[in-house]
DNA sequence: CCTGCTATTGACCATCCGGTCAACATAATT
DNA sequence: AATTATGTTGACCGGATGGTCAATAGCAGG
């Protein structure tokens, strides 16, 4: 396994910085739980990669759990500050849910721990997830900006009327999950790497098609 | 204890019956890895939920990773037998393709073992199903269909010409994919039940409505 | 009935791993 | 400098767990 190549100063041995040494230990779990899971990782292999006691997790995080909560959390976070919602508001309601496809597509692309760590909770059917609570207000500004969308899109009669935008939510970011979170397996299957930049580019463009054109299309009579 | 009648019939103790042990220690196997992942799996659970002594399943199975590739073949075998490349064909291009997503959709929220175990299995970049080697050759039956169905399409001028079958493929897996896969964590961020049947339906119309809609667009100018 | 053959078992083992703890080190406070 | 508070460490523990093995039991063929 690769040793990620430690930014900045390495924090000396011994020396008293809890709030280093808990980011330390965070990005270092992040990383094991990405490659092994929450039952596969090791806690002793974490405190190494933070360079650290492994007693030191125990410390600042509790238990195992506890830095598998604190993980998930983060990762969290960063799917909130993945969307940019001024921006889309900018490009007009069509545009603006290409872009959106395009970014959610993006995002995952650039930040495998989020796809494994949701991953690992829904095997524990969120139930740490659940404990940590704040989780619903996540999605708010993002729902807020498609919303929008939608209904300048609908004035505008460029989209059809009948759209759920919870379901839409959930199109979007599985058309961007399943890509990113099979590469491997759809990589074999298909003797050739998914990720190969010409690849990404097709499979870009086509999702951000498939949103738009769902949304222009007349809904069949009901 | 006495022994209760037991559903079924139940494996006598001791009697030897290779097939049908190996067949019990799989589907223990499967039920376990879907609930715990890999690591996280236990092989004296397994053998207790087989009725056989944990010995046998090394007998059998050589180790724990003898047993994940039996249990990822098996689940690939649903995935197999999930379609049914005949009855598409009978409802033309555009009901065929629509067809065609829904049951993907429903063929992954019938089996959480398949996604489950492809989740696991990408997160060691399908080592295992690479070692078993003949999984190329699954998906071919059913691009055939889609292959076919496209052509069909194009030649009765309802479907756009630049459609690649493999990113569509992708695409319309994911959209089933994403929604049960994640099924846990989007109820808790959703402070609802995403299996409500209510739901269900709204978003495997949509589905299907998407792919539709894609393939019938007319593409932007290039 | 005897002779292999192998499916099956239960006891056993070596190791791994999450977690604990007493001791120590450093910074802030008095 | 002494006191207090707490960040940090390394040694240690006990239960869990993948895997082994010798012994047994059922089956097939002679």
């Amino acid at each position: 396994m690769i040793r990620m190549k430690l930014p900045r100063q390495r924090r000396k041995r011994g020396t008293r910085d809890a709030e280093g040494a808990k980011a330390a230990i965070l990005a270092s779990a992040v990383r094991e739980f990405t490659e092994k899971g929450l039952a596969g990782a090791r806690m002793d292999v974490i405190a190494r990669g933070a360079e650290v006691a492994k007693g030191l997790l125990f410390h600042h995080f509790g238990s195992k759990e506890g830095l598998w909560v604190a993980a998930l959390e983060h990762v969290y976070a960063l799917l909130r500050a993945g969307q940019d919602e001024a921006a889309l508001d900018a490009l007009g309601p069509v545009e603006g849910m290409r872009r959106l496809a395009h970014d959610t597509f993006r995002l995952f692309r650039a930040h495998p721990e989020i796809v494994a760590l949701m991953n690992e909770e829904n095997l524990h059917r969120a139930r740490h997830l659940r404990a940590a609570g704040n989780i619903p207000r996540l999605y708010n500004p993002l729902f807020a900006t498609m919303e929008r969308l939608l209904a300048a899109g609908r004035a505008q009669g460029l989209f059809r009327e009948d759209v759920d935008v919870t379901a839409l939510y959930v199109a979007m970011s599985g058309l961007g999950y399943f890509y990113c979170a099979n590469r491997w397996t759809l990589s074999a299957a298909f003797a050739g790497d998914l990720f190969r930049p010409a690849r990404l580019a097709t499979y870009e463009e086509m999702l951000g098609e498939m949103v738009v054109a769902y949304l222009r299309a007349v809904p069949p009579a009901a």
